[in-house]
Parts: C-alpha cells; sequence; structure tokens
DNA sequence: GAGTCGGCCCAAAACGTTTTGAATGCGGCG
DNA sequence: CGCCGCATTCAAAACGTTTTGGGCCGACTC
C-alpha cells in the first residue's frame, strides 16, 4: 500500500496525505481524521528506506560489536545491554542495526555505516584506552554514546559507565577489612579501558593498606568460565595461594568457584570473592534469598537503557555539550565472602 | 559523496558510473577502471535507502526477538546465534535488524517490517507447537528461516535445528544405562517447541526401559541460573531424591551444581547430570581437558550460520520448497555422570 | 464592495540510486 | 557511399516519501 493508492482512496493528494499522517497543522481536522481512519484499515506504514532518503535520517542506530578474530567470542553482557537500549529504540520508533566485525576491520565498518548513511548514531561497545574511535567518528561526523571510557582520549565524547575504580577498590578494601592479605585479581582483558580501571582500583586498596601487590595473583583474559577456572586453579595450587579474590566477571567467578570446589575449598569459608556482577537476566545473583556471590552490582540492561536515551538525545539535538552518565556499583553482601582463615593457608 | 559528484570527477554520467560499479557489460574496460579508481579515492560507498529504493530490496535480515514482558528475560543464547549469522549476513552485504519486542506485540513487529520494507527475510526464533507465526509469515509473504522446529504447523517452512527428541532419549537412556532409576528433567519452558521435544525423548527412553515418570522429578522453567538451583534445590530436598537429571541448558545445569554442592553432593559421584550444551563461547564445557559436564552438544553459532546461509538462498531464488537442516547432537562425556550410587539414596 | 488574510489543499521538485530507452561514433560490409 | 551493427555512453523515468511553493475560496476588515 503506496502513499499514492491510499490517497487516491479518500480522494486526496499524497500531500495531504502525508502532512495528516504526520501531524502538520495545515490539514482539516475531518480530513485528518478521515486519513488516518483510512491508513488504519490499510495498514499503512511509510516505506522506511523511501522516508529516509527524503527526510535525510535513517531512523536507526548502529551496534558494533568487535569480534575478537582469534576466538571469535561474544561478551555476554551484549545481549542484556542491547535489550535494554532496543526497549527505547522502539519507543522512539529508531531501529536497531547490528554489525559484527572482525576487529580488524572495525574501522571500516564505521566508515562505512556512515557512508552509506544506513544509521543515524551509534554506541561504541568495549573502549580501549585512547581508543582510536572516538577521533575516528567525531572526524566521521557521526553521533556516538561509549558504554565505558577511554581514559586520555583528547576529544570529549558521551559516556555511561559505571565507577569501576571505586567499585573494585571498595571491594578489595572490603576483603582486606576481613583479614585477608593475599588478594588475587581475576580481570578481563586489560586491553580493555574497563578493567584497567579496575586493576587501578585493586592496586589502589592494596597500597593504601600497605599490602604489596604480587604479579602471580594478578590474571587477566577474556572473560570466560574456562578463564576463571584457569586462573582459580593455577593460584589455588601455587605455594603461596590467595585466601580471596576480586573478579571482574560473574562468569569468571563461577570458573573460579568451580577450581576451588575441585580442591574441597568452599566459596565464603576457605576462599573469599567479591566479583562484579552485570545482572544478567539468565545469571541472577541472589534472585532467591541471599545472593551467592558478594558483588559490585550494576545492571547493563540499565546502561542499555541510559546509552540508548543519551544518544537519542545527541541525535535529536546535535551540538550539545558531552554528557557523562555514572552508574554507581553498589556492593552487595552475599555468600561468597567471609573472614581470612585463620593462620591462613598462605602460611 | 554522490554517485553524481562521483561521476562529475571523471567526467561520465551517473548511468555509466552506476554500471561500472555493479559490473555491467557494457562498459568500456577503460573507463571501468577510471571508475574504480575514483571510487576506491573517495571511499565512496552507495547510499542505502536509495539503492534500497531504486532496486527494491532492502539488503537487510530481520531478527525478532521475543522478549516475555514479565521478567525480560534474554535468552543467552541468542548472542552467540546472531554472531554466527551475521558474519554470514557481513559476507553477503546484508545488513541485520535486531527488533527487541515484548512478546504480544510481536505480530505487528511482523506486519510492520513487511510493510515498512525494512528488510527482506527473517529468522523466527524460539518456535512454539503449532505457532502462529508461520502462517503469519506465509500470509504476509515474507521469506524466513526457522531456529527450531513448529511441531503441527499446518504450513511448509524452512528451518534448522538439532534433533531434540534423540538427543535427550539418549542422554537419559545413557544415565540408565548407569543405573539411574530416578532421573530428573530439568526442562526449559515448555511453551517452546524444542523443550517439548525434550520431554518426549526423556520419556520415551524412561518408557521404552519400563520406568515409571514421576511428574516431581519434572520441572520446566526459563533457563536461568536461578531455576536450575531451585529445581536442584527442591529435589534433592524431597523424601525419595533422583540420582541423576537431564537439564535443558549448561547455564541451568550451573544452578544445579550449586544445589547439590549444597548439599554436599558431588557432581559425578552423588548427582550425574546430563546437560544440553550450546557451546556457548563465554562458557565452554571441556576448552581444557575433560568436560565439566557430561553434555549433549550442538553450536548454537554454527545454526545461526547455517540458518543464515538457507535465508540467503531463500532470498536469491524465491518459490524453492522449504528445506530442512538437522544438525546432530554428540553426547559428549564428561565429569558430571557416573554410575548410580549403591543403594542408591532414593532408599 | 474591494482587498487581505487564513484555512485548506495540491502539483511538482527533491532525496540518491537503478534501469529503460535512445543517442553517438566508428568500423566493416555491400 | 550508404547502411548496419556494435560498443559505449547518456538523459530521463522510476522507486515512495517529504517539502517547497503556490492556488483557491470564504470570511473578515475598512
Amino acid at each position: 500500500m503506496n502513499l499514492r493508492q491510499l490517497a487516491a482512496h479518500p480522494g486526496l493528494s499524497p500531500t495531504t496525505v502525508s502532512r495528516a499522517l504526520n501531524g502538520y497543522p495545515e490539514v482539516g481536522a475531518a480530513t485528518r481524521a478521515r486519513v488516518a481512519e483510512a491508513a488504519h484499515r490499510h495498514h499503512y506504514r511509510p516505506n522506511t528506506r523511501a522516508k529516509g532518503l527524503a527526510t535525510g535520517r535513517a531512523m536507526a542506530i548502529g551496534h558494533v560489536i568487535p569480534t575478537r578474530s582469534r576466538h571469535e567470542i561474544v561478551n555476554p553482557i551484549f545481549a542484556d545491554f542491547i535489550s535494554g537500549a532496543g526497549e527505547r529504540y522502539a519507543a522512539a520508533g529508531y531501529d536497531l542495526l547490528l554489525s559484527v566485525v572482525p576487529d580488524a576491520d572495525e574501522a571500516r565498518a564505521y566508515r562505512d555505516l556512515k557512508a552509506r548513511g544506513t544509521v543515524d548514531g551509534l554506541i561504541v561497545h568495549a573502549p580501549r584506552a585512547e581508543d582510536a574511535r572516538i577521533a575516528l567518528l567525531h572526524e566521521i561526523g557521526l553521533p556516538f554514546v561509549v558504554h565505558g571510557r577511554s581514559t586520555g582520549a583528547a576529544l570529549p565524547y558521551s559516556r555511561v559507565d559505571v565507577n569501576n575504580l571505586r567499585a573494585f577498590r571498595r571491594a578489595t578494601e572490603f576483603l582486606i577489612d576481613l583479614g585477608h592479605r593475599r588478594i588475587a585479581l581475576v580481570n578481563g582483558l586489560e586491553a580493555m579501558d574497563f578493567a584497567l580501571r579496575r586493576r587501578q582500583g585493586y592496586l589502589q586498596a592494596l597500597e593504601t593498606r600497605g599490602i604489596a601487590a604480587d604479579p602471580a595473583l594478578m590474571t587477566s583474559g577474556e572473560m570466560t568460565e574456562t578463564n576463571g577456572y584457569r586462573a582459580g586453579r593455577a593460584m589455588l595450587a601455587a605455594p603461596d595461594p590467595p585466601t580471596a579474590a576480586v573478579v571482574s566477571s560473574i562468569i569468571m567467578a563461577i570458573g573460579l568457584r568451580r577450581a576451588a570446589e575441585e580442591r574441597g575449598l568452599k566459596l565464603g569459608r576457605d576462599v573469599s570473592v567479591v566479583t562484579h556482577d552485570d545482572d544478567l537476566s539468565y545469571l541472577r545473583n541472589g534472585e532467591d534469598d541471599v545472593p551467592m556471590f558478594t558483588a559490585t552490582r550494576s545492571s547493563v540492561r540499565e546502561a542499555g537503557r541510559i546509552a540508548a536515551e543519551m544518544l537519542l538525545e545527541r541525535i535529536r539535538s546535535p551540538g550539545q555539550a558531552p554528557a557523562t552518565r555514572l552508574l554507581r556499583a553498589g556492593l552487595v553482601l552475599g555468600q561468597s565472602t567471609g573472614p581470612a582463615p585463620r593462620g591462613a593457608r598462605s602460611g
């Protein structure tokens, strides 16, 4: 059903029908009603491409999710983040365009999206320190919002982020307060900015309390269950094992728990763990009674919603100064932490 | 950079440039080279919307992922499935459009996509038995491929699926062979077709071996860690607890393991578990040495790749008879299964 | 009663491509 | 020499919208 065909029915011109549907004032109330009725009856929807061509807007937001080419791991938080964002896009009449590209091709993907005019703006995922994409997007001239931060970026940018540094410092201090001295850090890939900042928070806490950081207790890698397990197995088998750990992802924490239990160690009694918890919908921590894990919690779905709103606002009124929304990850007490064992295994 | 602007540069008409770029034969070799060079130099990409308008094709595939409005859980397999599919779309020059809609609005979402001409085809996720969407899409006239099956659907349709019934029958038989008699089923939502068929497989195995099914041992729900935990906790606390379970998702299995360990029971010794394993990229079962879980394994990312290819083929040559690709989930031996305890706790 | 203004509507241009239909120039053939 | 066919190229229409620039008519002002 065309606009022309739709217009022919009540015997009007396409112009008038278009105006009636888009709420322009210069159309009579009676006609507007007739048009609305006809449109409804024929299930009329304006053709996206034609409308976009005429208005110059794509009414779509792009999410470029980079795939580290080696092992093709897709971060499980994407699903929840995108579902949060998608909800807001839908409400505003925007589509969501997903681009899964090997990270080597990422720059080209951005340029393409702009040149082809496919999207009106985009979300930048998994930023690194001094992330090159920020300069690139400024150059290209596409509105964007970063999920996370990029320390040292030369140009300003909008972002929604979690107070990673503070959260991890608090988590580490909490463990220290419980008497732990050998505390491991099981981190995400430290090429990522969020991981860097969590590490800083961890280090600051140790330093403030006069505990020397031990490189043997710090590990970093893709946030998979296997990597959590590996880290746990290696550290717990070492001569002077940690009595506690701060962990960057609940999935890694599950791997770590597996490694502990394999050695007959119980979380919260023999080994304490504080993990970051993105509040993934299929992996709720503490949906029943006491949470399994003590955690720094921040809903990534909520972050998606906020990022979407910020981006839509940037598109609506360009030229605004970049904004920052900081989500605070609260420390949630669970069963995975407890006082350091007396005369800890650390000897 | 326009087509017109691009054409002005080497002093050609838009027509010729368009033809040169799209590989039509009626353009001289020399001109074609000149055009290619100019296009490359100016990073020219044809405007998606204009191209789509002219050709009548959107060069985009839609994925409608329904959100059960109550708790907004997004199935964790979507990320991997979509990443597999997206890879193939990209290779074929297609975009991926994601629609996150409350399942009540799903029909309208499909009609909209068609009416607005936003996509050339789509993937149907999480089909139910006699799923209404199949008839709807036939009526609408959009090519589609179903991920899964819809038993009892009146009309034919293309699909890629796993042999759920056989896999779960085998898994159950395997446990029976190990001496287990009280075997639980921790299933996904049985509104979903895949869950129905897994249940059938489970029941068939019990029946064949002359074991009466016990409703108290069968549970069904959203595939979250919490639900796995709840099922495990309830069943293991019951008077006549199961010695084994078949589980529909590795995430539920992790919850089940947690419940078992809470009672001091060890998987593979006190309780045996066979779980389905979608080979999620961040939750690999058996990346190191022996798999944690004995599992029916089938890569959902691979399913995504195949579904994408089938759909693109359907779009390329319409009118083909619907096709079916059946992936076989092999039974992978892990540490979570062992012989039934002698004089099992079943008393 | 003439002129002006507002309300309502329409024809045509524009967005950036592809595709149709036709034009140009050139060599070869009769 | 005239015609034909071929290889190239181009102008214009088309895709389905929005937007620009009027046009018409009745009511109001003086």
